[in-house]
DNA sequence: AACGTTTTCCAAAGCGATTTGGTAATCGAA
DNA sequence: TTCGATTACCAAATCGCTTTGGAAAACGTT
């Protein structure tokens, strides 16, 4: 069923079924109720590439996953990233359309996207410190919000970020304050921005007690269980170990505890854990008692959140963009206590 | 840079253009040649939703993910689901549109997407037992393919399914095997269909060998870590408890392993534990040596291989559907041991 | 040279919506 | 009664592409 069809169905125009159904006023309102009775009736849906064509828009937002060729990883973070979004995008009338592309194709894939006209807007997940995919969509003047930021990017775009490093500020102050005084590191990718701006929160609570930087209890790897495992295993070894640890994600976190448990020690007596939870639906921090001490920021919110700013700019290009810093929240859990080291 | 505007820069028709554009052999060599190098030089792409008009093809699958209402979760199996699914559509030049959809409204989403066509073919997620999904999408006449089975459907339909009865069906023998009587079993929620084919597998295995079916050892719930820890804890304190068990997916196992830990036990010593392993890229089972003793699947590859089928199923619509059953791969790891009661 | 084929191109008609630029019909006020 | 304003509708243009139905030019054959 098509807006022919239809109209030929009521004895009316094109002109006066559309304007019935988009809410236009020059059209009765008995009309309006008739045409409204009959597109129920024949259950008539606009079709999206006919009234994209017509309206120039295409109410639809993309998402590029870009997938590194060395370590093809999906970010556990994506999947409730794009729940939060969705939910805003469908109450908006939005399609979300993903793209997973090898991050050396990814500038070609923004262009094409513009180009072939398919996405209102973009949302820019993982970006790095002077990430250029900033630069080349202001350059094709596609809309669009980074989930992050960038640090060595100095023009105005819509973002969205945690504030990682009065995150990683914090919890290590937390672990200064219970009397630790060698934390390790578990950091994720520093080319990440995200996890850049951690290790500043890390070595500034350092630092403003006047404690060194160690480089040996800092890592940067990706966040996966092994490294976390991996990692502490052989930090262990050193001669004069950390007792407390501080990691980006669940994950590793979990790696974290393994090794803990291997070497026949207690977590949250002999070493102290905290780690930053994004809030995972399927990887919850505990049932009531959080399992570790966390920061805690809901990553499927920040989707929700991002989503809208990305919208209103979409309907208001004019507007200045819009950012937002979202705090985490400390919670303690089991993982961490006083450092009891030569008690 | 539209057609138009290519022609007229070229000299040409819009249809020389578009035929020598689209491969069609009414074109001399040389205007092609001339038409692809000017295509080149302005980085024009035919812009999709005219195209799609033109064709009546959207050149996009669609993927409906159903958020309960009760447990909002994202599977976690679904982002790496997707990375194979969409390889393949970026290979065939489909795009991937994702909708988050709340159960409830999921039949009107799938009407509404073929009635507004911005889709040529729907992949169907997390089917259940008698899932009504499958005759809408027959009736509708979309093209579609499923990630996993309905056991209860039997028109034929295009599907992708690892094969869960066997899968559970040999790890059950292992651990039986191994010596071990009372075997737990943690499954994902029977309503879903994979979770159903599990326990029959398990139940088979245990049959086959004349042993009872313990309804105090079988559980059936989202597959999250606190999940396999309570579950476990609570199993602990049975009169007989299980030596061993067997789980639908490395989180709760996760949750396993703490528990056993908790109790100050072994995993692979005193107490065995077998788990499904999706082979999710950031939750890989351990390095060199796999950490739990797995049945193994990539979801990935799925993701992959689905892609496949659909995607020729829209190109032949005639045909008959396609199937495929994808074997686990049994990989012993640290996880499993002989049962030491009563040595 | 004549004639049928093939090659190479084009004008125009779609696809299914929105939107522009009207026109009758009705209404109110002078 | 007349005339401007308002109401309620419509025909046709438009968005940017593909595709149909030619038609001119080039080619091959006799």
């Amino acid at each position: 069923m098509n807006l022919k069809d239809l109209a030929a169905r009521l004895g009316l125009s094109q002109t006066t079924v559309s304007r019935a159904l988009n809410g236009y006023p020059e059209v009765s309102e008995a009309t309006r109720q008739r045409v409204a009775a009959a597109a129920e009736k024949y259950s008539y849906r606009p079709n999206t590439r006919a009234k994209g064509l017509a309206t120039g828009r295409s109410m639809a937002i993309g998402h590029v996953i870009p997938i590194s060729a060395q370590h093809e990883m999906v970010n556990p973070v994506f999947g409730d990233f794009i729940a939060g979004a969705g939910e805003t995008y469908a109450a908006a009338g939005y399609d979300m359309v993903l793209s997973l592309v090898q991050d050396s194709q990814e500038k070609r894939v923004y262009r094409e996207m513009f180009a072939k006209g398919n996405v209102d807007g973009i949302v820019v997940h993982a970006p790095e410190m002077q990430d250029p995919r900033i630069a080349l969509l202001q350059d094709i003047g596609l809309p669009f919000a980074v989930h992050g930021r960038a640090s060595d990017v100095h023009t105005p775009y819509n973002w969205l970020d945690m504030n990682n490093k009065n995150a990683f500020l914090r919890a290590t102050d937390f672990l200064l304050d219970l009397g630790h005084k060698r934390i390790g590191l578990l950091n994720g990718l520093e080319t990440m921005d995200f996890a850049h701006r951690r290790r500043i929160g890390y070595v500034e609570a350092l630092l403003n007690r006047g404690l060194a930087v160690d480089p040996q209890l800092m890592r940067s790897e990706e966040m996966t269980e092994n490294y976390g495992y991996r990692a502490v295993r052989q930090m262990m070894k050193l001669p004069n170990p950390p007792t407390a640890y501080l990691v980006s994600s669940m994950i590793p976190a979990i790696g974290i505890r393994r090794a803990i448990h291997d070497a026949g020690l207690v977590m949250g007596r002999d070493i102290s854990v905290i780690t930053h939870d994004d809030d995972l639906s399927y990887l919850r921090n505990g049932d009531d008692v959080p399992l570790f001490t966390a920061t805690r920021s809901s990553v499927r919110e920040a989707g929700q959140q991002l989503a809208r700013i990305l919208i209103e700019q979409i309907l208001n290009p004019q507007e200045a963009p819009k950012t937002k810093l979202l705090e985490a929240e400390l919670t303690v859990g089991l993982s961490t206590g006083p450092n009891m080291e030569g008690r």
